[in-house]
DNA sequence: CCCTTTTGGTACTCAACAGTACCGATTGAC
DNA sequence: GTCAATCGGTACTGTTGAGTACCAAAAGGG
């Protein structure tokens, strides 16, 4: 008696580049939510559909699969942290809007994920750590020390070393709130809270580089 | 023909409150090192000397035998960061000489095998990511709002809510020198970087609280 | 309509590792 | 010295999961 699947879904065959895509995306969400030692290829076929070879035949096994969602992981999870800057309005508006917009993004589940994944397997995987600090923490704190480059030719901020600013900065929106929620201890915290942070540490970094 | 070790090591047989302490050591290294998923008890056993059943007869487990290590882990590890606070001296040499030890005790090899001991493995052992903020992020973050507090009590400083600045100036010791050391993409930085980074943080934390 | 190629699904092998059983050796009490 | 209890070492069991083999079904060209 031939047998189709329980789930009814038959044996249906997608196109390679299709399969490939869903491929990714599911191995993408096992990866994030387990780690890639807990991580099983069972899985992340029972969410794709497909078989092993699908995997195998592709990427060549659970390594490879890994290391073929790199560039797309940190591109992914965290292109909403990557947003240009307002080229007008005061320095404060900017900072705050550029603040709020990375801790929002810092924040949200998926980038939290990705976060521990990096502390994580960064050890087995440079290039995933390289990638995640890169896209992430390094290319904000860039664009905050372009921002403080900018003020201070304006006479508006004093700040011998902006590149070092720029990275505490960021280093500041990471505060023990955050480490608590990447350490599953609270939940994020809402607008309000978020809020609140933002405008502490703005108004203490503003006011700490003003000239004296 | 009764054979010794390899190592010549022999038979020897340690009390069991010595062999207790050997164990819960080589443990400690173990899971620190590898994380708790990759740390195998073959592992621990080769370091400790001894056999399975001293960990299965003392502690039941390898998951006991973890829960087992959480609070000395959190208490060995940051112990140097729990310093109290001289008690004379200016808020800023205070500031400085408090950020310098827990900066410095933060990129210990130790204290950052244990904080990604904590993120990796915090879902599985809440309690254990508990203790370690608690032990560590958290009482530091404390001492720092102590040390606001007395100062905006004399009219040092001009601060509404002084936990808040103090989890952010230990999130902006946590900067991006930090995270890059923690991800395994560049050695600690050396006794020189160190002052400036505090130099800067401090510069910019104190001139930021000024009164206005 | 048939035949080849590719894919989905399953069954298998192999290795690592947690947990258990057991034997002989060591220790300490008597 | 003798004996009981315990410990060290090793072998075994069971499970999990990566990687492989194989078969049958589906797609596509002739």
């Amino acid at each position: 008696m031939p047998e189709k699947n329980s789930d009814g879904k038959g044996k249906k065959r997608l196109p390679a580049e299709q399969r490939e895509k869903v491929l990714r995306k599911a191995a993408l969400g096992v990866f994030l939510e387990k780690g890639y030692g807990a991580a099983s290829l069972d899985e992340i076929i029972r969410r794709a559909g497909g078989s092993r070879r699908s995997i195998y035949t592709r990427f060549g096994g659970k390594e490879e699969l890994f290391r073929a969602l790199i560039a797309e992981i940190a591109d992914l999870a965290l292109a909403p942290l990557r947003q240009d800057f307002d080229t007008g309005g005061s320095l404060r508006e900017n900072l705050s809007g550029s603040a709020d917009r990375l801790l929002s993004a810092l924040l949200s589940p998926s980038v939290l994920d990705l976060s521990r994944l990096a502390l994580a397997d960064g050890a087995r995987f440079p290039e995933f750590a390289q990638a995640y600090f890169e896209a992430g923490p390094g290319s904000a704190a860039e664009s905050f020390a372009a921002l403080f480059d900018l003020a201070r030719q304006r006479g508006e901020i004093f700040c011998q070393d902006t590149r070092l600013a720029a990275g505490q900065f960021v280093g500041m929106l990471r505060d023990n709130v955050y480490l608590q929620v990447l350490l599953r201890l609270r939940p994020a915290p809402e607008q309000q809270e978020r809020e609140k942070i933002i405008e502490s540490a703005v108004g203490i970094f503003l006011h700490g580089l003003e000239k004296r």
